[in-house]
DNA sequence: GAGAATTCTTGACAAGTGTCCAGTAGGATG
DNA sequence: CATCCTACTGGACACTTGTCAAGAATTCTC
């Protein structure tokens, strides 16, 4: 008998983990269709080409699911504006060009960031999500960071608040545009392009 | 034969429709501490004096419940800083008042908060709450407002940003407090306070 | 190709879900 | 006292939930 540790244990870049992750798109894509509080493992499975039973072959339970798909979404957004922070030659470049990148990223991803706000909402009721919850956060917030900081640099100016405050003023009117972007309001794209520069000039004056 | 539809037609300040606030309260508290995802209505009417099959006798379904919460919710918002608004006599004892009482909302309400966002976050996946948050979303909305052409005023300026940017910011930065809070993060109520004065002074130059 | 290990399916489990309804208690009205 | 209406109980319903284990199917090893 091979225990589920043992397999964990085992698994390096091989079948069993590209299992793991290939399993895991599949609760991402349903998490994000359906939202956390409505979507069961059966439906999960569904989704996949596989039954139901052996999601707890490939995780413990489903925290564990939940916490690799978190995770994985991670990687999804660790490197999405390093492009642009790094080719940019001028502020106002590296300012059009996060503005848009927002813009496209609501248009594009707007299910699935929908889950994240889902997901980092569920930390607050249910403890073991937070570590993983926070990974994330932080990382998103050392993301934004990296623009400000470069936009100011370009500009020769210091930003004049901090990096969580930075991140959280973002974090709020990214959330607003969401809100509204999935009722219908298609203007929602223009104005979270439009407050992204606001926000950009009233961090670096 | 009284159905559903005729209790609630006759309904006026009575006996009915107090019973439903009472229960209404019942679900928030049992909300608030368990979060939407896991909270069913045998947890709800365990808070209260009465059994679960009660709640199909004052309320419709489930989802009628959970509007009357958020609409009972807003009553216990909307006026919260009126009383700061109308009576500081200068920008720098709004700026301190407000910041002040955020900070207290934080400590005292804050599984409420919580309960708030998780509502709200509920509702990009459930259109049938849509109505019923947004109306308390531009509740609160106005009340960022209201502080922030107040203290504008007093200053003799303009504020710089928009009323939904506004509040975006203030709100990004209330639910960024409210997870480290929960978490038992205690200088989030420095932290808050700080930001909140913070932000009014980017907003109003 | 036989045997072993891994991978996956299927059905079952106890518990929990929202909903509904027959029935009861109790007070008001006739 | 009898009748009616309101308020409430508690059990039953059909269904879903996460979890698990026995066994089948597949793949790997020799």
């Amino acid at each position: 008998m091979v225990t589920y540790s043992e397999r964990v244990a085992n698994a390096g870049v091989d079948k069993f983990s590209r299992r793991r992750e290939e399993l895991a798109t599949s609760a991402l894509e349903t998490l994000a269709e359906r939202g956390y509080a409505n979507t069961g493992l059966r439906d999960i499975a569904q989704r996949s080409e596989f039954s139901h039973g052996v999601l707890h072959y490939y995780f413990q339970d489903k925290n564990d699911l939940i916490q690799h798909c978190v995770r994985q979404y991670k990687s999804e957004c660790a490197t999405q504006y390093d492009d642009i922070v790094a080719t940019s030659q001028t502020a106002d470049e590296l300012d059009e060009r996060f503005c848009a990148a927002m813009a496209d990223t609501l248009r594009d991803e707007a299910s699935m960031h929908r889950l994240w706000y889902d997901l980092r909402n569920q930390s607050m009721f249910q403890a073991e999500l937070t570590p993983v919850i926070q990974e994330i956060d932080g990382l998103l917030e050392r993301m934004i960071w990296t623009i400000v900081t470069r936009y100011a640099e370009l500009r020769g100016r210091d930003p004049v608040v901090d990096s969580p405050l930075a991140y959280a003023m973002y974090d709020g009117m990214f959330e607003q545009a969401l809100g509204a972007f999935l009722t219908g309001d298609l203007s929602a794209l223009d104005a979270v392009a439009a407050n992204c520069g606001r926000i950009l000039r009233l961090i670096v004056p």
